[in-house]
DNA sequence: TGCCCGATTTGGATCGATCTATATCCGTCG
DNA sequence: CGACGGATATAGATCGATCCAAATCGGGCA
C-alpha cells in the first residue's frame, strides 16, 4: 500500500521494464500527461515536456506500443501475403511496399502462400491475429469463395497486387500486361519480324491471362499469322518439346515474346542449343525486367512492369483505406510497363 | 448498469468485434475458462470446452493476440533487419526464416537498413518498440559501437547473419566464405589454372573479409603466384579499368573468382567485349549461387553460400534465444559452402 | 475581492487477453 | 455424516498505454 512495492529497491534483481508510469513519476507529472508528451501534444506546457522528456532519457524508457494498439486500435502494421518469398520480382514489390511503410511508419509483417490458396488462409488469419490495419494480397493460384469469404469476415482493409480475383472485387494495383505485350509485338514487328511465338502461355491467374490476351490482340492488330503459341505453367516452365517442334516447321518463327525474364533466359539456352544465336538469328523479348535480365548474354529486351512501383502505389492506396475506411473502394491502378531495349531482340536486323 | 450497456440492441450499428467475453457469456461460463479452452488447456471439462468453441465459431470470434500479448510479454514476432530488401540473395535468406518461424508460428517484421548504421539503428528502435521478441541482424556496412550500446540497451536477443561485427559478440550464422573461396580455387587449380585473379576484393564487412582472405590462404596453399585482386565495393561493382589492365599483361590471368554472381556474371560480359570467350578461354567462378547463376550463358560456376539455409539456422537459434534467455550466448554457427560446377569455369579444359 | 476563461493537468475507466489464488462441485472414504 | 481430494470453474488483479470528462491553475477584468 505504500507505494506500489515497487519503489522499494530500484535497481534491483526483477529488472521491471520502464514504464510510462515510472517516467511521470519521476517527471513528477501524471501518466496521462506524460502520454500526451509522447503524442507531440500542444497541450503540455514546454517547461513540462522538457522534464517528461529528460526522465524518458535517463530512465531509458522504451514506448510499448503494443499497449498503445490495445486502446487505439490500431497497430501501424500491414501485412504482406506473397506467392513466392523467394523470387526476386517479389521482393522488389515488397522493397516497395516497404518504402512507402517506413514513409508512413508503418511495419510489414511478411507471409508466404507459396501459391496455395488453404496456406494463403491460413496466413491471412494469422497476420489477421496480429491486428494489422489491412493487407496487400498477390492472391494464390486457385484462390475461390472461400477466401472471399474468409476476407468478409475479416472485415480487413485489403489491397490485391499483381494479380486479382474477379470475385473479391475491391481494390487492385498491377502493371498493364496486356499493353506490355502489345508493346513487344509492336517493337518486333518494327524491326521486320512477321512470325512471333508467345512462349510460356497459361491462364492460371490474371496476370497470365492478361499476357495472353496482350498477344492474340497484338498479332491481330498487326495481321500476324495467329496461334504460334507455346504453352507453359507456374514455376517458370515453359513446354520444351512443343518450341522444340515449332523451330523445326517450314516456315518457323524468327522471334518470341515470352511470359517472363526467366522463360526468356531459359529460350535463350535452349536455342544456343538448337544450333541458332538469340539476338542475331532470333529474338527474343522477356517480361519483368529483373537484375538479371540486364546482366544476361545477349543482354535481354524486356517489358518492364516495375514490380518496386507497384509495390509502392498498393501501399499508397492501402495506406489510404486504412486512413477512410468509409470510402468506397474498387480502385484500380494500372502501373505501365515500359519497353527496355537490350541485343537480345537483335537492333541490327531493324534495318532488314 | 444493467448488462453494460452493450446488450441492448445486438447485431447493431456499431459494430463492435467479439471478445473473449462475449464468447464466455455465450457460453455461459466465465472469461477465464474461455481463455483456458483458447490455450487448449486440459483443466477444462470437455463438455464445457465444446460449448465455447461453438460459440467461438457462431460468433465469429477472433484472437486478439495483441491484447494477449501485452500480458505475456511475449508476441511471437521477431524483426529481420536486411541490407538490401530489393536482393535476390536477401531474399532467400528471409524466405528460409520464414519457413523456420512459421513452423514455430512467429511472424517476420521485416526493415531494410540499406546498408546506412543510422538507419539501422532506427529500424532496430522501430521494431523494438513494436515488442519484437528479438531480431535477425545482417550488420549494416559501418556499424560501430552505437549499434552495440543500442543493443545493449534495448536487452534484446539479436543474431547476426551473414556478416558479423565483432564488438557486438554474440550468436552469429553465416557460411564458410573462407572455405568457400578455398574451394573454388583449388577446383582451377586441379584444372590446370596457374593464374588466377580474384575479382571484386573488399574488406568493408566480415563477408568481403573472409573471402578474401580465403583466396590468400588458397593462392599460398597452391604455392601460386600470389597478388593477382582487382579491388571491389559495395553495391556489385569492381574495378573494371584495372581488370582490364590485368588482361593486357604478359602472362595475364586465365581464371577469376569472382566476390559474387552478381560480378562474375559481369566479368563474363566483359571478357566478351575483349574478345575472350569465357568458359572456354578464361574460367569464371561465382559466389551465392543465384537463381540466375544457373540460367547465365555459359552457366556459371559457383560457390553455392546458401542463405536459405543460414535463414532457417538463425531462425533457428533465434528461437533457442528466446525460449531460453538464461543461456550463455556467442555460439557461430557457419554453413558449409558447396561448388557447384557448371560450364563458366571449362570442363573441358581440365584436361590440359 | 470575486468571477470567468483559456491553458494545463489529471484521475479513472478502458482496450482484451492472461495469471494467480480461491471457490465450487461431486464422489468417496473413514 | 462430515471430511477429503481431484477435477473444474471463476473472480479480480494485471499488463501499459489512451481517452474522456472533470479539476486545477493563473491571470485579467469588473
Amino acid at each position: 500500500m505504500t507505494g506500489l512495492g515497487r519503489e522499494g529497491m530500484s535497481e534491483c534483481n526483477t529488472r521491471r521494464p520502464v514504464s510510462l508510469l515510472d517516467v511521470a513519476k519521476a517527471a513528477g507529472v501524471s501518466r496521462a500527461t506524460a502520454s500526451l508528451v509522447l503524442r507531440q501534444s500542444p497541450l503540455v506546457a514546454d517547461k513540462t515536456r522538457l522534464r517528461v522528456v529528460e526522465a524518458m532519457q535517463s530512465l531509458g524508457y522504451i514506448y510499448n506500443r503494443g499497449a498503445a494498439n490495445l486502446r487505439r486500435n490500431r497497430t501501424g502494421t500491414i501485412g504482406l501475403v506473397l506467392n513466392n518469398i523467394g523470387s526476386p520480382f517479389y521482393s522488389a514489390l515488397m522493397a516497395g511496399v516497404d518504402e512507402v511503410n517506413e514513409d508512413g511508419s508503418v511495419v510489414t509483417l511478411v507471409a508466404n502462400s507459396v501459391d496455395s490458396p488453404d496456406r494463403q488462409i491460413r496466413q491471412i488469419r494469422r497476420l489477421r491475429e496480429h491486428n494489422v490495419d489491412g493487407i496487400i494480397l498477390c492472391p494464390a493460384i486457385g484462390s475461390d469463395e472461400t477466401l472471399a469469404v474468409e476476407l468478409a469476415r475479416l472485415d480487413l482493409p485489403c489491397v490485391q497486387a499483381l494479380r486479382h480475383v474477379e470475385l473479391l472485387g475491391g481494390d487492385y494495383v498491377g502493371a498493364d500486361y496486356r499493353s506490355g505485350i502489345e508493346k513487344a509485338v509492336r517493337h518486333l514487328v518494327g524491326s521486320g519480324h512477321r512470325r512471333i511465338v508467345f512462349v510460356g502461355a497459361m491462364a492460371l491467374h490474371s496476370a497470365a491471362r492478361e499476357r495472353n490476351e496482350g498477344f492474340r490482340h497484338a498479332t491481330g492488330l498487326h495481321g500476324l499469322e495467329g496461334g504460334l503459341v507455346v504453352a507453359g505453367g507456374p514455376d517458370n516452365v515453359y513446354d520444351v518439346a512443343a518450341f522444340d517442334r515449332l523451330l523445326k516447321t517450314r516456315n518457323s518463327p524468327d522471334a518470341a515474346v515470352c511470359y517472363n525474364d526467366v522463360i526468356a533466359l531459359n529460350v535463350m539456352n535452349r536455342l544456343r542449343s538448337l544450333g541458332r544465336q538469340p539476338g542475331r538469328d532470333f529474338a527474343v523479348i522477356g517480361m519483368d525486367n529483373l537484375p538479371q535480365a540486364a546482366g544476361a548474354f545477349p543482354a535481354l529486351t524486356t517489358i518492364d512492369t516495375r514490380p518496386h512501383e507497384v509495390g509502392r502505389k498498393a501501399a499508397a492506396l492501402l495506406q489510404k483505406r486504412i486512413a477512410q475506411p468509409g470510402l468506397a473502394n474498387g480502385e484500380h491502378i494500372i502501373v505501365p510497363p515500359s519497353l527496355i531495349v537490350r541485343q537480345s531482340c537483335g537492333e541490327t536486323s531493324a534495318a532488314a
